[in-house]
DNA sequence: TATTGTTAATTTGTCTTACAAATATAACTT
DNA sequence: AAGTTATATTTGTAAGACAAATTAACAATA
């Protein structure tokens, strides 16, 4: 007799009636911006007690899949759930991988130059007006020169996220949304160096003009200069790290 | 007077306490496998009460950053935060964001054949004979005619991680692993059907063949076949479902 | 009539207290 | 040596109480 058994594992309370409310919202039975019951009503559906619903509804909280207020029309509420919302996830889940699997550079800017290469072309395609308003309204964001390190940041994602959504197709926007994200810590490492911020701005004001003018391969070539260019300057960054270690 | 004001915003005492953990961890203060200290003392440290932290602790738990145990040796630990730990927040995300956002499966495939003919270019020059062995454990497992179709499913997106994995850039593994997750919905569709099983089967052993004999256009022609195959799948479900409907 | 101030009701947020469940280890028994 | 039991510890759940935030309704005033 082949008798195949799996680990017995007892689930929380907390987590069973996280993951049927989850499910409720991914099945449509919960639609953005509807109201679920009150804590205490959930608790008397359930059948548990009002801080194992807290409990449950933190859970969801984390993933940005509810929200809650107080007061007589406040409640617990169901997110939008668009690539903005969901962008908190997969930006912890990038910047966890790429910190914690000790993830080169190298490895990101090898992965980079791939996918970006293909979002290139497919924005040169695709991009349309709205679209290239988006990305001047990053670069316009990126070249104001009182701008704090934090929002220059800020303006570097936003830039190339309109380079993904120009690519007209929303799965590989958001699929390019988790490598944007792992960029973090570089972005973070140019925000603070100024002649590199205007370098960087540079490449992106070429980057802009050659999607406007549908010239791919000149777009491209400055993406991989302005890839090149960053691997150097975090090179550069390792070194002095390391005379004054 | 030009006044600029941002909405003021209080943020709740679990959430701050769950980011204060959240950076420790993204910071390396603390690592994979340590032992948080007990609920009692974060209480303490904090100088908030115990189910506040609880519920700290639910939103880290439910970004699979920790996990828990009760005795006397158990606690609070953070958990490894490799690709299959965060495999969990990247599932939630693209399931949701396919779901919630009405994209249709033509948008995927158009992704997928862009991103996975790139995996594959780069899996025929790279994979090492244990990339091999994974994507041969996979297919096996998918072949086995007793096969539950929740285990097919999972088989299914090994093989596809499989493949991912075998860049040799574990950047691009995990950007594809998000889209590779977005495909569940059309894998559970595959798995009830036993002739489609037969269709998916045979294109996954001659992709592994020509893998194998790193034969990339090949490869690439039967992916774009399946991929085909899977959309016009979905299109008979939806016109038989219509006329049901 | 329009504006400002006050009050009441509602829901979530936090706290205190108590006990249960799970777990590993030590001690005891066979 | 193997099996059983008791113990201590930590998380999981519950009950009860009160605070904070919020909106709607109502009153007062210009």
């Amino acid at each position: 007799m082949n008798l195949d058994v799996a680990p017995l594992k007892k689930v929380s309370l907390s987590k069973q009636v996280a993951d049927q409310l989850q499910e409720a919202i991914l099945d449509g039975t919960l639609k953005a911006d509807d109201r679920l019951p009150t804590e205490e009503e959930l608790g008397q559906r359930f059948q548990v007690s009002r801080p194992t619903i807290r409990e449950a509804l933190k859970r969801l909280a984390a993933k940005n899949l509810i929200r809650s207020r107080r007061g007589p029309t406040g409640g617990t509420f169901v997110n939008h759930l668009d690539a903005n919302e969901l962008s908190d996830s997969l930006s912890t889940a990038s910047t966890l991988f790429v910190s914690m699997n000790d993830i080169s550079l190298e490895e990101v800017s090898t992965c980079r130059k791939e996918l970006e290469t293909l979002c290139f072309q497919l924005a040169c395609d695709h991009a349309s007006n709205d679209d290239i308003k988006n990305m001047e309204i990053a670069l316009n964001t990126q070249e104001d020169p009182s701008i704090s390190p934090e929002a220059f940041c800020a303006a570097d994602v936003q830039f190339h996220r309109a380079i993904a959504d120009a690519t007209g197709n929303r799965m590989l926007s958001f699929v390019m949304y988790s490598l944007i994200e792992g960029l973090q810590p570089v972005a973070n490492m140019i925000a603070y160096h100024y002649r590199a911020r205007e370098v960087i701005i540079n490449q992106h004001q070429r980057i802009l003009e050659n999607i406007k003018e549908r010239d791919t391969n000149t777009a491209i070539s400055v993406l991989h200069e302005q890839i090149d260019y960053l691997s150097q300057l975090h090179n550069e960054a390792q070194s002095n790290h390391q005379q004054k270690g």
